[in-house]
DNA sequence: TTGTATGCGTTATCAG
DNA sequence: CTGATAACGCATACAA
């Protein structure tokens, strides 16, 4: 290359990265071999060198059951992508589906293939989260922390939001409240558990929940079957999430009983299940785009404000009202 | 690393490497000074000299539209990761959401980062595909190939499922069948429809076919409805998918039109959206994790077999009867 | 079986 | 403004 242009592999370089001290002349011969070998330089030589890479990984754990019944994972790789491009850095997502697929990530980032890390639904005691505190590698987590105090994180208060949707719950009139709890491995999980606790107080009945480990349809269907089995005078239901109540609904409409006269229910996520539902889904909305945004923004400020991590940050929610409760 | 050890770099890249020839002792005292030192290689030096990454990339085009949408591309990726991961391969997945992301991938890909890449869902005069092309980088695509012979794919075969599914819903006695076809700017959804103009023969009116960009809920609403005001005796719909086919079952009950009765309707993917509705819909099934794996085949392949591209690959699919037609 | 020397393709640091 | 030259951290051919 050096020797198409004519010219030093120093003077190449630095037309190449748009370095000032270059003339005209000089600038002109590069681009013309440039165009002529169809050149192009080598990341792994640069990545040497520079130490960098100007990617940064997003991280998915379990795909069977967050990639596929997630409906803020979209959103969030969305925000995530926008910050990252409008920064001229690469995303790259990682997902995670084995403990050999965990071992091999832990390789990749400390392999320097990446200069930054956001994590998705990590949960406890996560090796990943371990290996990336240990690294010093900038990083984020989407949702709560695990223990890993040393990586900050953009989150939503998910106990304040049960608590507020199902207090409504409550206002209407509901006293038989059972609860549809997914999730219950992660911090997300437990919050909203803990928050419809709160907001029930004495109402409070341990036997009405029904735990199920993931966020699904299937889960709401099989939940509510439960629930109406231990007590058929339930008058009201919260879902961990959207698709969750879908499949309580669709149980509900199966065995004839009305929404929201006799029963009330309300999910998590405003996603497109709450409104293909009859009657329209009542819910919690998640800015999950923004959650993507911030996340991205809090690596990019740690690459470049010399590695300081940030604190944590809390997004607020919002409760969407509809007609099922 | 090699002081610590008190060995020369040599050994201890042998060491690291598995090689054979290498004795017990050198090997012991390479790991305890690993473990001591809490060493780990260097990725991009490793690329550099050994002019491989070990990572596959997998491309998506405009998340709005997939990611969110589609059901596939979740079973996709557990494919694709399983048999890279058996390979000891890293896959990362990136998204395309703008033609400033486009140009970055193929940057991107350019420079090293990964030793070859699988895209899904790609569209005729793909810049991406183009890219791939010319840099001879090992590729595979899932889903029908745009103009870029070079490079082999695993599809199924649109058409002729399409066909397959309204030909029994004409042989169920309908009449006067529309189309909700959608994503008419791919291959697939270009085939689906010709598919349901081939099995339809003298039956098929152009007036009964509604277009729309996505493989939506709320394209199957819309064009539902759109296709009742042509015909309000329409008595048969093929939707190009199942959230469409959702879309449209749920503007027949709000109108009072009963399933199957009044009106027989198919969709396509067997999602998840399949089998929450009321009638259970009948579908075409793709056997999308396959389509994964097949597709990260294809490209370990090439990568060892010297680089020689196979042939594309087309994957039966299967007609789930049930009650909606 | 092990050490030594060389090169991978850049960027960065110097003199010029 | 430009050209040498030294890293960057590893793998590998060759010599021992």
């Amino acid at each position: 290359m050096a020797a198409e242009a004519g010219i030093s592999r120093g003077t190449v370089s630095r037309v190449l990265n748009n370095e000032p001290y270059v003339s005209e002349t000089a600038r002109r011969a590069v681009e013309a071999a440039v165009a002529k070998v169809g050149y192009v330089r080598n990341a792994a030589a640069r990545n040497l060198v520079t130490q960098r890479s100007r990617a940064i990984a997003l991280i998915v754990h379990e795909p069977h059951s967050v990639v596929l019944d997630d409906p803020n994972i979209g959103n969030i790789l969305i925000g995530t992508n926008a910050v990252l491009s409008d920064a001229d850095h690469q995303l790259v997502t990682l997902m995670i589906d084995s403990q050999r697929d965990s071992d091999r990530v832990i390789e990749y980032l400390r392999g320097g293939f990446v200069d930054g890390a956001i994590i998705l639904s990590a949960r406890t005691g996560d090796p990943i989260s371990e290996a990336i505190a240990e690294l010093g590698l900038p990083a984020s987590f989407v949702g709560h922390p695990p223990d890993a105090p040393a990586i900050p994180f953009i989150g939503i208060d998910n106990r304040a939001a049960a608590e507020a949707i199902v207090e409504r719950l409550v206002a209407t009139g509901r006293r038989r409240i059972g609860m549809l709890a997914s999730g219950l491995d992660r911090d997300s999980g437990q919050d909203r558990l803990a928050g419809f606790q709160a907001a029930l107080g004495d109402l409070f009945d341990p036997a009405l929940v029904v735990r199920h480990p993931f966020y699904s349809y299937a889960a709401g269907a099989e939940g509510m079957a439960e629930l109406l089995e231990r007590d058929p005078h339930i008058d009201g239901v919260f879902a961990a999430s959207d698709a969750v109540a879908a499949g309580a609904m669709d149980v509900l409409h199966r065995q004839g009983i009305s929404i929201p006269e006799q029963v009330g229910i309300v999910g998590f996520d405003d996603s497109s299940w709450a409104i293909r539902c009859t009657p329209l889904l009542s819910t919690v909305r998640q800015p999950a785009e923004t959650l993507g945004r911030r996340a991205a923004q809090q690596v990019l400020d740690q690459l470049l404000d010399g590695g300081e991590a940030p604190d944590g940050v809390i997004l607020p929610t919002e409760i969407v009202w509809r007609a099922s409760a």
